[in-house]
RNA sequence: CGGGGCGUAGCUCAGCCUGGUAGAGCACACGGUUCGGGACCGUGUGGUCGGAGGUUCAAAUCCUCUCGCCCCGACCA
């Protein structure tokens, strides 16, 4: 390809609205383009880097024994409201009406459309297991898009649905697509780890996320060096320290203390002299359902998404300060568990451990102290519900947690019948009987991996691409476009990398050669070629390796198969 | 949805406070000098100042409404 020919306009700024480095660039490369929030244009350059990308996903699903098809990104309500997401979906299912004012959606994933293909096909366990994947573009209406492709409404993803007779068998097909994401992420040259992860809405039992590990990465992960690593969302510790022995007495009951307009755990407990781990927060939430009050230590926070698994609830949110007041007759800052009724309480074990606490008092001004967890009020359920900190024990081996920030470019889950069973997506086994399909669905991000990529792979310059999704292995540059010497020389190497069938971008436009120097580093081609007046005149061309910037030497004639040689390494 | 910010040339922005002939750099076109790391000089093209309404002799500038975009939060296979 020529580079006059395929259409890359470069920036020579950043656009005012990118954030992330992996936008910037993208942006400044030319390889994307904003239509709308949330909303790109693949350019040439960009698309070819998706295309990369995708070949090595195919590859690797193919290897995996899924086999691949094409779903509509248009489908019917009717399917969703089988499955029952047609209510539970909230306003990210952007819903269209055709004109004959039947309701449609744009498919943000396809659980439904292809169980409804399985379930009108496959009808015996002899024909499981079964994993079909695609490649597709979907859309969820993101409340706020953001970081160009990291967080898009519109998207290109590849997912995968496995179909089964057994756990064993659903097991199998996980632990395959497990190893297929890593080869995957591996082939494109990034650092990831596959991390145990909350299932949210989709449902099931077992769930990875595959998470690139970056400083801009929208998700926390805790890792250990042991090997433990689950989202945050997710992770449990082992026994965080026991609060320090409760300075005086026990009180026979819990004693009203008067603390006018302290709310917050630190403040309270400076003013009483006890240690924040003394106390038992208390905090009012709201599910589609119900109201419900949760209890953590002190000392920690709440993981909302425990607490929201605890309650079996879809939805939750920390209840407004009038819900607050409505469910504890006192404002914010004052709530605790005894003598509250009306209301589910969860606790965490942490707080159940307390042997005495302070806590709100349900009354304005007024905290409760030496109150006995167990004596003066008892949860309804106790469950973990804190959010694991750094240093806080593994809770597989003990040793301290580390807290990192991941890019979420694949998840896969183990779904069982979630799906197979409200829509009867069912197979007779070997008796006879007939039983719902066990399902595993398996997603990963196209475009969020290629920024990914270049949110690890990058520098003052612009991006290093790694070879396997580089646009373009290799560019040749051609510093002296009107020098026919040199032109000849330029066209020769560029003929020969083709016709080698090494993929190459010759730069030969009538721009002067700082220009192509910026645009080719911006790009981030592994390889690069120049040929210039000096090196022609002695026969010879530079050739360097954008990574670590690198360069030799070598003879026009000898130019291809170092080319092919460097390229065949990697171009590292 | 709550809080904050921004919409002026293809791009990045100044001008707005304090109303009075719409600007710069880059890009683009032409001429010349340059030519291995985003060249220089000259000339030129290009703008319903996001939109609607209002105040005023006069609005990019002040007021109201509206649309879009960005950031923080809540939210999220």
């Amino acid at each position: 390809m020529r580079f006059s020919q395929a259409f890359i306009f470069t920036l020579r700024e950043n656009p005012q609205d990118a954030e992330v480095v992996s936008h910037k660039l993208m942006a400044r490369a030319g390889m994307i383009d904003k239509l709308a929030a949330g909303i790109y244009t693949y350019l040439p350059l960009g698309w070819r880097t998706v295309d990369k990308l995708c070949r090595i996903v195919r590859e690797e699903m193919d290897r995996a024994g899924a086999v691949e098809l094409a779903m509509p990104c248009i489908q019917p309500a009717e399917l969703w409201q089988e499955s029952g997401r047609w209510y539970a979906y909230g306003k990210e299912l952007l819903r269209l009406k055709d004109r004959h004012e039947r309701d449609f959606c744009f498919g943000p994933t396809h659980e439904e459309v292809i169980t409804d293909v399985v379930r009108r096909r496959v009808n015996s366990y002899r024909q499981l297991p079964l994993n079909l994947y695609q490649i597709q573009t979907k859309f969820r209406d993101e409340i706020r898009p953001r970081f160009g492709l990291m967080r898009g409404r519109e998207f290109l993803m590849k997912d995968a649905y496995s179909f089964h007779s057994s756990a064993e068998s659903l097991d199998e097909a996980y632990r395959a697509m497990e190893e297929a994401y890593c080869r995957i992420f591996a082939r494109c040259g990034l650092s990831f780890t596959a991390v145990e992860a909350d299932t949210g809405n989709i449902g099931g039992s077992e769930s990875h996320e595959f998470m690139v590990l970056a400083e801009t990465g929208e998700d926390a992960v805790v890792a250990c060096t042991c090997g433990y690593g689950a989202n945050r969302e997710k992770a449990t510790s082992g026994p965080p320290p026991a609060a320090p022995p409760w300075p005086g007495a026990l009180p026979p009951r819990p004693e009203l203390a008067h603390t006018p307009g302290l709310t917050s755990v630190a403040e309270v407990a400076a003013f009483l002299g006890l240690h924040p781990a003394h106390f038992i927060k208390t905090m009012v939430v709201e599910t589609e359902r119900e109201f419900a009050v949760a209890l953590v230590r002190g000392d920690d926070e709440l993981n909302e998404v425990k607490l929201k698994n605890a309650l079996g609830a879809i939805h939750l949110q920390l209840a407004s300060a009038e819900k607050v007041q409505r469910v504890t007759n006192a404002a914010v800052g004052f709530a605790g568990p005894v003598g509250l009724g009306g209301v589910r309480i969860v606790a965490d074990p942490g707080v159940m451990s307390l042997s005495v606490a302070a806590t709100g008092a349900n009354r304005d001004d007024y905290h409760l102290v030496g109150v006995v967890p167990g004596r003066d009020f008892t949860p309804h359920l106790v469950a973990d519900l804190r959010l694991v900190q750094a240093q806080d024990p593994c809770p597989r081996c003990g040793k301290p947690l580390e807290l990192k920030r991941g890019i979420e470019v694949g998840h896969i889950f183990k779904l069982g019948t979630k799906y197979s069973e409200p829509m009867g997506c069912t197979y007779l086994d070997d008796k006879g009987q007939q039983q719902p399909m066990i399902m595993g669905c398996y997603g990963l991000g196209i475009g969020r991996t290629v920024a990914a990529a270049v949110e690890q792979n990058h520098d003052e310059a612009g991006i290093c691409w790694p070879l396997p999704l580089a646009p373009f292995a290799v560019e040749v540059l051609n510093v002296n476009p009107d020098l026919p010497g040199v032109a000849a020389a330029a066209e020769r190497v560029y003929q020969e990398l083709r016709s080698a069938g090494v993929e190459v971008l010759y730069d030969d436009r009538d721009e002067r050669g700082g220009v192509k120097f910026k645009d080719a580093d911006l790009i981030g081609f592994p390889v690069r070629v120049v040929v210039g007046k000096k090196g022609v005149e002695r026969g010879q061309v530079e050739i360097s390796l954008r990574r670590d910037g690198t360069r030799r030497e070598v003879s026009l004639a000898e130019a291809c198969g170092v080319v092919q040689e460097l390229v065949a390494q990697g171009g590292a």
